[in-house]
DNA sequence: AATGAATGAGTCTTCATTCAT
DNA sequence: CATGAATGAAGACTCATTCAT
């Protein structure tokens, strides 16, 4: 009974801290790191200050545990794309058009942070270089690039800098996703491919 | 004479602006937007919190003060490429390399800020595509892309991205910045010319 | 059990509340709504700056309290008074003489503030001039004025200019309350009475 | 000539002073002694901080001067009344109601403020009280009073509130001035009259 | 004598974090 | 474990006053 107890108890304890992590998500999207504050989290989560507390050192620790939660899904995204460049593309713009707060915080407000938090960002983004890089290798007949991991940042950098512009635009007159994820793939693609 | 006497506090008044501008323009590159606070930024200068308040409405107001200036200059380094779309993706980077705090506000501290310094930002990003935009309908014979548009979004980011790497790494260990300068714009070169 | 924790620690911070509000009372009473500052009123609570704002909204918040507050005591001095004019008078002369802190805030801090405040004022002063109006019509007989309304304004200035006066004055060289209040009281009475 | 000259550089001296001055009482009755700056009366009266600071001491100097200037106006107005008290209440009232910034000057924004102010401010008062007690012995057969010095003060107060209630509504729908002022004058004079 | 740029002390206010219940 | 009241360090900003020109 005891352990049973300890169990449900731990159960219950992730439960929690998984609520307080995606109202952190929610709030860290909408407001940005700083303007999101910590009573603003907890009130989003129909929780308490105290709690958060219990389950995250600080409000920097939430923030990294927000965006180790996001790198974790997007390297998924890419591992599932097949080994295939263009796919992969499309498949991590398509992820983040649908996913517009995650987006935002990778791109915009995971910047010009504390040096933990950058180094954090820089883990991420350099993770999902290396997945290019990878898919790099995998094709040596189809691509071709002087230095893989400039180029695997560069598509980064490209895929990123688009899709917020992206979203800054009006949803009404923007161009559809997919339609802007082709044209991405299409201009990283061309850049690799071997001529 | 009192128009003299006029006209030379005027220009002093002038040179003081200035100096408060380079001293906050330092500080947001070392410390970033939130940071670097206003007794910092005037301790730089040499000056005083009066002076900064006679000068800029508030801390916002320095910060799209340095983020204009810092756009003025990286147009006119595009714009002295000689409409060649290589030489100037190298000579951004090349400027954003030899200026670092710079680079480091215009990529990582002007994001997620206030709405008014987020438009300036992307004026700014604008501006530069609309430039990057130009030199491909400079050449048609040996560019071509279906949507310039994003294209030109694609090559800022890329840009962007491989430089916030290259000065995060080990100022001893990193590659010449020319060399990445000019992967980079092999990169997006391949990108868009035409096949 | 979590109910009783919770009321619990409602009490308590209505205790703090009151704590804040009763020190807030006596630092605008002692220098001023200007001169007395946040953290001089949380020293004098033996609170903090973190508990006042959590319990007010700013600086003019806690003055509007205090001046409702006290606009509620002196409403029941004057319903106290049975509905006779001289009572009234002298009753509220007393009052204020009694609590000259309280006195100060009413007739000399709480003039040219903020609109908010002054129209928290406003309605303290007016709802008195009711209530002296009041007093009037309930002995047709006794009384007869032309303008009721400005009787009952002049009937108030009178009170606080005398009080204010004598306030002022030296306590142990000025005349005794009791004998102040029952001449003003005359004053008023004489200014009311049917010829 | 060297006289003459000294002499008009004295004159204009003056003239610049009394333009402060009138400036000062214009922006301190429009925006409260502490909302009125120095630099906005400075730029209201067409001169500069510098000049400003060569005529008054400080800020609560011109102050002082803008209230003895006031006091001055309002013991002639006394005076002119002819040793009567219902005309010198009556006149009392119009001559505030007809310089309304200079009423809120002496009734609303000289309260409250430096010891040294509120000594001006008393000794004005205290002033106007003297010459109404001095009216009050110029007819013996006509008033009695208990306490001449208390009664007097009842008058000032009187006439003040029920002034600045005349003043603070709508000039649309408020009564006529004169009636207003006859009301108080009656109010009073029933105060005093010999029975 | 006039000017207005420069100064910096002094306030309000926010919010991450702690801890008694 | 959960709660939320309490804490206080830290920052932006204002404005009276000075002084070089």
């Amino acid at each position: 009974m005891a352990y049973r107890k300890t169990a449900a108890t731990a159960a219950r304890k992730d439960a929690r801290r998984k609520i307080l992590l995606e109202a952190a998500t929610r709030m860290f999207g909408r407001c940005g790191y700083h303007a999101a504050t910590v009573p603003m989290i907890v009130a989003e989560a129909g929780s308490s200050v105290g709690s958060f507390y219990a389950h995250f050192r600080n409000k920097e620790d939430v923030f990294a545990a927000v965006l180790e939660a996001l790198g974790q899904r997007i390297a998924e995204v890419l591992n599932d794309s097949l080994l295939r460049i263009p796919e992969a593309v499309e498949a991590l713009f398509l992820f983040l058009a649908q996913n517009p707060q995650e987006a935002r915080i990778l791109i915009v407000e995971s910047s010009g942070l504390s040096p933990r938090l950058e180094s954090v960002r820089r883990s991420i983004l350099g993770h999902h270089a290396d997945q290019v890089n990878h898919l790099l290798g995998a094709e040596p007949n189809s691509f071709s690039v002087v230095n893989p991991a400039i180029a695997a940042r560069c598509l980064v950098g490209a895929v990123y800098e688009s899709l917020y512009t992206w979203l800054e635009q009006n949803p009404e007159q923007r161009l559809p996703a997919v339609e802007v994820a082709r044209a991405v793939a299409d201009y990283n693609t061309r850049a690799l491919r071997a001529h």
